[in-house]
DNA sequence: TAGATTGTTAATCGATTAACAATC
DNA sequence: TAGATTGTTAATCGATTAACAATC
């Protein structure tokens, strides 16, 4: 569908794109220009015309942007009009967290199956899964061939639990272990979330306005 | 301390050196060069100089950088060297997840308080720190005067709570709620983390492989 | 038709990479 | 000293912005 290569940078708006149509969708918008879009989302008119012209034509000359048929474009460039299996690893706090906070569905994704090693964490519930016993993934994985997992594991489990999984056919990793994976294996798809860098950042801003 | 504006670019890439640097000392390295370094994080060795140098001389030619005393340096560029009194608005899921979990102190911070609406989180422990009702918390900044808050909250409350804490002096946010938090005050620090939209990009990633 | 706004090309800006003199 | 590697300048590359003809 995608032309040529998209940028990284383009890839990283759209989310943030689909997330401001479906909110101008709800408050009764039906067409948008560039120019307004650009104002509420605090970038410039020029680059949202520059990134939809990356995957088509979406818009038309004098009138903008439907807002529902921008947002049904972007959810499917994004994948978002089917659901990939996806399973979680790691059962603790995060990892519970975000089985219970996340609009799965509305992501692309199904959580369909969770798992822990901790006996004392093993057989409660999550929502309306179980969390199973670590040692149930290979059958689990061969019958239901979940595509992605989260991995909610320390940082010394990362590397092995994501080779196994690998070879269990998942593909790709939603990946909160303090670990930089990035696996050997071509095709394999890791997005990485470091909390904790995201709250560095925070302290080196707050402490560069305190020197101004 | 920093010679002129450090561009986002540089200003991302910084939590992660620390981190990298961190390991390279637990696994005992005592220097290190900008080559190896990129190597292993999977930069160049230009770019990493080049960051460097926006905040000055830290290495030695002929023989590169000392781990421990890099990693101090950037460690005081981010702040880490002192910590900022921070409180938890939200007691859900997620932000005892992110009170349990995460590092504060490594990362420039002191978590001092947390705080729910919800009678039945109320008075229960999330580390040894008790949730407080958010009633009590105009009394509790005005003694204890925290710099910086998560927002864990609901996208609706997110603007509002955001405002009270402003006026009661807190001037940084990591937030967690649904809303691009772009407050008018100037000198407000946001971090929005949009852990959903880190997983569309991974569908995003997964389908366009797929289609190749 | 006239006005508005897109799609797209060209210009600018900024970030990354390459190169190399300085120097440990 | 010779070898290594930095700090820094110059060259390249890519992303953002500006401009405008096309067209609804």
């Amino acid at each position: 569908m995608s032309k040529n290569a998209i940028s990284n940078s383009v890839i990283r708006r759209l989310p943030r794109y689909y997330r401001f149509l479906g909110e101008l969708e709800n408050n009764g918008y039906i067409r948008i220009s560039s120019r307004e879009l650009a104002e509420k989302m605090g970038l410039t008119a020029s680059q949202i015309r520059q990134d939809f012209n990356c995957f088509g034509e979406f818009g038309q000359q004098g009138y903008g942007y439907n807002v529902t048929e921008l947002k049904g474009e972007i959810g499917r460039i994004l994948g978002l009009d089917k659901q990939t299996p996806m399973i979680l690893v790691g059962a603790g706090n995060l990892g519970k967290a975000l089985a219970a906070h996340i609009d799965f569905h509305n992501r692309g994704f199904d959580l369909i199956g969770i798992f822990d090693k901790n006996p004392d964490i093993i057989g409660t519930r999550v929502g309306d899964l179980p969390v199973m016993d670590i040692s149930e993934l290979d059958e689990f994985c061969s019958e239901k061939k979940p595509g992605a997992a989260i991995l909610c594991i320390p940082r010394n489990q990362a590397e092995e639990t994501a080779e196994r999984l690998l070879s269990l056919g998942v593909l790709a990793f939603w990946n909160f272990s303090h670990y930089d994976l990035r696996l050997s294996h071509k095709d394999v798809v890791v997005e990485n979330v470091h909390l904790g860098d995201s709250l560095t950042t925070l302290s080196y801003c707050l402490n560069s306005i305190n020197e101004k």
